[in-house]
DNA sequence: TCCTTTCGTATTTTT
DNA sequence: TACGAAAGGA
């Protein structure tokens, strides 16, 4: 039996409770992954439950990964069958594929994502409203924001005051519509379908709350209306369940999530217990006290205290430079400089920031000292170019009715077929109310669109038939490789490659993602069944699996992240750049009244830290090729004063230095500018 | 049909 | 500055 004693006695309690509904309130770095294993394996070993009665939902599939190594390490292999630890997504994913006749689908459905929906939702905005694109992006996220709330197209459209409402819900309605005859599902509707299926059909409900008798969530803070809603049927009278979350790590209220899913679990279940989790195993007690003085100025639902026994540490740096020039060189030179007097290691720092594009002259001055740095968030594997179009092809082989991934890939590499072909193509696809893949077939396609592009397309669909019946036949991998061949994709990469290197590297990934596939292809689920070709690619365009493979770069790097990809992390000396007005509260926030959660962003980021912890920002700062003045954040008259120590810039007058409050700051700002 | 130029615009992004 | 989307020429 794993052992609790190395437990404090809430996280034993959190543990050990089982008798009811739990809300675990862990703070940052306070163990809340250790609570949720080891209550896994006090589930099966202590209580006896079944494994397969057990679901442990996160939000990331790293999270879940992670959760599945530690539990793997906690409990023996015979007792973890059938259990589930997976994200929400995947857990929707697996309900739809086991009533997806119910839902009104057919085997072998699409999994669109964010870009796919895009791609449909510009097509519908051009099609059928001729109407601007300037607004694809609202209307996309208001789509999105009706799936997540719950809110069918038809109400939408009842409830629509303005025009842009009544727009937005109409082609909400044409979206899914469309979705359907493609057989796709979107992100979405991997919570939304199963919700709603669970609503309206009891019995089916009944059928999975067999299956899944003890719900475990974590960053539960980041739930949103269809996620909690789901949860909430899932566990209804039995309420075995337990949450862990942080409101003050509630960073994602703009993808929808609602933080105040957690005081809505309390009126929800009345018998909920809750246990807080404050003390903190990561950080020095300096930093959390900062954290916490930070977050105070937040209201609060319930109160949390983070502390820790190690100490005070060292003080919390401000850095002041002139420019973000400087402020790049700075970072860059004290990364340096303080490796070499702790022997750390460059993996040991990570520089944070609110905006991805913070990074790039960060980049540069690295390169420039040679310090090696490993950029995450960035352009991820599966957002390459030839990797959509890899997968645009496998789609098409189990899902021909996918008119993405048809539009994708159709002229790619060239067949001559351009818009005009195309708008034939779909007209006449139209008018059957069949996909675009299904027209080609149509024998009045010569009345509507050039001889030459035809053939071309007919190929194309023959290519894609062949390559997919040898697929059934079980020659998967090797038939897929044959149609890469076929389509002289290689040749493609190389006319449209900046460089040949780059061509290689492209044509690696693909072979990359093909091995992949057969990995999975080649692996056995958890139920002894032979993964499906379709199944694989869904989880492939989850992006679960082979993200494990870039980030098993543990190599000696500096790390360089958003402040939002940072959550969940920890390093022993952090740096957070650009702490100024209009970047930290960012300006859209500012104006949108979202202070508090870019406060809640701050606080993360400074809860990152283990030992050392500084922060720079600028006097100007060149944005959109143009200087502009700068203000410092808000956010650092919000931090205790006596455990900052205010350097840069202001150095030519140390006595003001050492003074303390906003009233230094402003007359260090008037010495600047007097300077200027 | 496809390649070039020009113009306009500018967070964060677990899946 | 820097990227992606519209427009215009071959």
């Amino acid at each position: 039996m794993a052992t609790l004693s190395n437990l404090n006695s809430q996280q034993r309690e959190a543990i050990r409770y089982v008798d009811g509904p739990l809300l675990v309130l862990a703070g940052a770095g306070s163990g809340k992954t250790s609570v949720i294993t080891q209550k896994i394996a006090y589930l099966t070993e202590q209580c006896g439950m079944k494994a397969r009665h057990i679901a442990a939902v996160t939000f990331t599939n790293k999270a879940a990964r992670e959760m599945k190594e530690r539990v793997g390490q906690l409990v023996d292999k015979r007792y973890t069958r059938g259990l589930i630890v997976s994200t929400f997504h995947n857990l929707g994913l697996t309900i739809i594929r086991r009533e997806y006749k119910l839902l009104g689908h057919r085997p072998g459905f699409s999994i669109y994502d964010q870009q796919d929906s895009m791609t449909l939702i510009k097509d519908l905005l051009l099609r059928e409203f001729s109407d601007s694109m300037d607004d694809c992006n609202l209307i996309q996220a208001q789509i999105s924001a009706w799936k997540n709330e719950l809110m069918t197209p038809g109400k939408a459209i009842k409830q629509a005051i303005t025009q842009e409402d009544l727009l937005a819900a109409t082609l909400y309605q044409q979206y899914n519509a469309y979705l359907k005859a493609y057989n796709a599902v979107d992100f979405d509707d991997l919570i939304y379908k199963p919700a709603k299926l669970f609503k309206e059909q009891p019995a089916i409900l009944q059928k999975w709350r067999q299956r899944i008798q003890y719900l475990l969530v974590d960053e539960y803070q980041d739930t949103n209306l269809s996620q909690y809603e789901l949860v909430r049927q899932l566990v209804s009278e039995r309420q075995a369940l337990t949450v862990v979350g942080d409101d003050d790590q509630s960073i994602y209220a703009w993808r929808g999530a609602r933080p105040e899913n957690l005081a809505t679990l309390q009126q929800d279940f009345p018998e909920l217990k809750v246990i807080k989790l404050e003390q903190n195993y990561r950080s020095t007690a300096r930093i959390l006290k900062a954290a916490n003085t930070l977050i105070a100025n937040n209201p609060h639902l319930f109160e949390k205290a983070l502390w820790s026994d190690f100490g005070m540490g060292d003080e919390i740096r401000v850095i002041r430079m002139r420019n973000e020039e400087d402020e790049a060189e700075r970072i860059a030179t004290e990364i340096l400089s303080h490796r070499l007097n702790n022997r750390a290691h460059y993996k040991d720092y990570a520089v944070l920031y609110r905006g991805n594009h913070q990074s790039r002259l960060l980049e540069i001055k690295l390169q420039s000292y040679q310090i090696p740095y490993q950029l995450s968030g960035g352009t991820s594997f599966f957002s390459r170019t030839e990797i959509k179009d890899a997968m645009a092809y496998l789609r098409l082989l189990v899902n021909p009715d996918d008119d993405a991934a048809f539009l994708r890939v159709v002229n790619v590499p060239r067949r001559e077929v351009g818009p005009v072909t195309l708008e034939g193509l779909s007209k006449l696809a139209q008018q059957h109310g069949i996909s675009l893949f299904s027209a080609i077939e149509l024998d009045t396609l010569d009345q509507h669109i050039r001889e030459n592009s035809l053939l071309n397309l007919r190929q194309f669909a023959e290519n894609i038939l062949h390559t997919a019946e040898c697929c059934t036949e079980g020659d998967t991998i090797p038939a897929i490789k044959q149609l890469f061949t076929r389509v002289d994709y290689e040749s493609w990469l190389q006319q449209n490659c900046s460089s040949p290197a780059q061509a290689e590297r492209s044509l690696g990934n693909i072979w990359l993602l093909i091995e992949q596939l057969q990995r999975m292809l080649d692996t056995e689920t958890e139920e002894d069944e032979p993964l499906t070709l379709n199944e694989a690619i869904g989880k492939l365009i989850l992006r679960d699996i082979l993200e494990k493979q870039e980030e098993e770069a543990e190599e000696d790097k500096v790390h360089l992240l958003t402040m939002h990809a940072s959550k969940g992390l920890e390093f022993p000396h952090v740096f957070l750049m650009g702490l100024e007005e209009d970047i930290l509260p960012h300006r859209n926030s500012i104006e949108n009244n979202q202070i508090e959660e870019e406060r809640r962003l701050l606080y993360v980021a400074i809860t990152r830290a283990r030992s050392t912890l500084a922060m720079t920002y600028c006097a100007e700062r060149k944005q959109f090729g143009e200087k502009l003045e700068t203000s410092p954040s808000r956010f650092l008259d919000e931090l205790p004063e006596d455990d900052l120590q205010w350097e840069g810039l202001g150095q030519a007058n140390p006595e003001r230095n050492k003074a303390k409050g906003k009233a230094t700051l402003d007359a260090l700002f008037n010495d600047l500018s007097d300077d200027c």
